[in-house]
DNA sequence: ATGTTC
């Protein structure tokens, strides 16, 4: 039950998994935990992932478990894994199935005392214009042509198809487009399957949240997100992919898997499997990882055009889509490559994030110029029954983290236990008695994301903060969800 | 996460 493995205590939030533990590690692990979490952690085998990781080719560092960590595909979710560029390797299992799953919030210049005679209202608009469930149909069906433009360009696709406006841009980690997707890395399948999804919620832990600012941490911070009001009206957007990412991750597991004896690789794991950085597999992996990524951003920029106009068309004047801003988008599923001080010399690694997101601290060049004083904006969402986070990224996690921190509450029941524990009615009801509307396709499925389901964001965001990691700036209460 | 057992 992974309650084996040995633990060495640093302080009140790491724990290492000694290099020696067995002998396939080849760098130690870390796992960011207080006393409590560390509990529920060892009770699935998370940190066996941990220490599985930890053996892959050319991993530098640590192979690193953010306090949301949970039992993943080969990789823990909320891992991280640095691998050497030159002598390492990437493993799509490293990035999970849902490729650039992320998380945007848009502000708004409504107080909670507007809204609350038009929850119901806007929770229906909000259904309507995001649709969602599993196997969706998205807003829009592309053309061959079409799909291959939004692989490349991702985000800007997008805003020069009239979702959204310019200024997005800026506030999407990477522009929402990584540089080199190669759609002719992408199989027929994948694309035929993007074809119709782009601009859906899907379904999972996937949804639309609108939530209101319920406590405020940072305020400095907070005011240069446009945040910083108590009681002020935010709304939330978690996807990815969709079946296209889904599809891309399937198809380049089954090569890699098919390739480990080529390359020599024996893993302590075959869902490890792995492809050489400098092969042509590895980087055609990387090609199409990039085209789903960019599927993602456009994906997110639909949905948050369907949010604007749902809000306009309840409010009226009063939250026009100008007066929704983009504050940040964050991607928390993807390898990227990136630069390190490791030992004393700087190190081009890459990173690979599945369920962690990038933190980067006050500083950094990757961040818009509007966030150079405070930090890259860090988005945490909780469960729907209590709350959500934003964070900005902290020094430490570029000494610590390869420019990570956690991702999420982080599951503490697997889907099936979920659905056991919790009926769909007293859930809904449950819900109601906190205030949180809900508008759901499947009520079924609503009862595998119970916010029983889920660790304490709360205690999770404290986790990385004291660490270091990243620094709180305020915390979200749910007013409206929408899900598949 | 996912046309949720191609």
């Amino acid at each position: 039950m992974g309650t084996n493995i040995p633990l060495e205590r640093i302080d009140d939030n790491r724990w290492l998994i000694p290099q020696r533990y067995n002998d396939a590690m080849r760098v130690p692990g870390m796992v960011y935990a207080d006393d409590e979490l560390i509990q529920t952690i060892l009770s699935d085998n998370a940190l066996q992932q941990v220490a599985n990781v930890a053996s892959l080719p050319g991993i530098v560092g640590h192979s690193l478990g953010m306090p949301d960590i949970h039992w993943g595909y080969g990789f823990p979710v909320g891992g991280v894994a640095a691998t050497d560029a030159e002598t390492g390797v990437v493993s799509p299992g490293g990035i999970g199935f849902d490729i650039n799953c992320g998380v945007r919030l848009l502000a708004t210049d409504l107080h909670y005392d507007q809204v609350k005679g038009k929850v119901a209202e806007l929770a229906d608009r909000l259904f309507d214009n995001l649709p969602s469930g599993v196997g969706t149909d998205g807003m829009r069906q592309l053309t061959e042509q079409e799909m291959h433009d939004v692989m490349v360009q991702g985000a800007r696709w997008a805003v020069d198809e009239g979702y959204g406006f310019a200024e997005d841009i800026d506030m999407t980690e990477e522009q929402g487009c990584l540089e080199g997707a190669d759609p002719s890395a992408v199989s027929k399948h994948a694309i035929q399957r993007g074809r119709k999804q782009l601009g859906s919620l899907g379904s999972g832990n996937h949804f639309c949240e609108i939530q209101m600012v319920d406590h405020i941490y940072n305020q400095e911070a907070a005011d240069a997100m446009g945040i910083g009001r108590k009681g002020q009206i935010v709304a939330t957007l978690h996807c990815g992919s969709r079946g296209m990412g889904h599809q891309v991750a399937e198809d380049y597991i089954k090569l890699a898997e098919a390739k480990q004896e080529d390359f020599g690789f024996h893993l302590v794991d075959r869902q490890l499997a792995c492809l050489p950085l400098d092969s042509e597999e590895g980087q055609a992996y990387l090609g199409a990882m990039k085209c789903a990524a960019n599927f993602a951003w456009a994906n997110r920029q639909l949905l948050m055009h369907g949010v604007r106009q749902s809000f306009a068309s309840v409010f009226g004047r009063k939250a026009r889509p100008k007066d929704l801003p983009l504050v940040y988008d964050v991607c928390h599923n993807i390898a990227k490559m990136e630069e390190y001080e490791i030992d004393g010399e700087m190190k081009r690694v890459c990173v690979h994030r599945k369920g962690a997101t990038r933190a980067f601290p006050a500083g950094h060049p990757a961040l818009p110029e509007k966030y150079q004083a405070i930090g890259q904006p860090v988005l945490i969402p909780g469960d729907m029954g209590r709350y959500s986070f934003m964070l900005v990224g902290a020094p430490g996690s570029m000494e610590q983290s390869f420019g990570s921190c956690c991702h999420g509450a982080g599951r503490r029941m697997s889907r099936t236990a979920a659905k056991k524990a919790v009926g769909s009615k007293q859930l809904l009801e449950m819900l109601e008695k906190k205030g949180v509307t809900v508008r759901v396709h499947s009520k079924n499925l609503l009862a595998e994301e119970a916010p029983q389901a889920y660790k304490d964001a709360q205690q999770v965001v404290n986790v990385v903060h004291n660490a270091g990691l990243a620094s709180l700036v305020v915390r979200l209460r749910p007013l409206i969800v929408v899900k598949g």
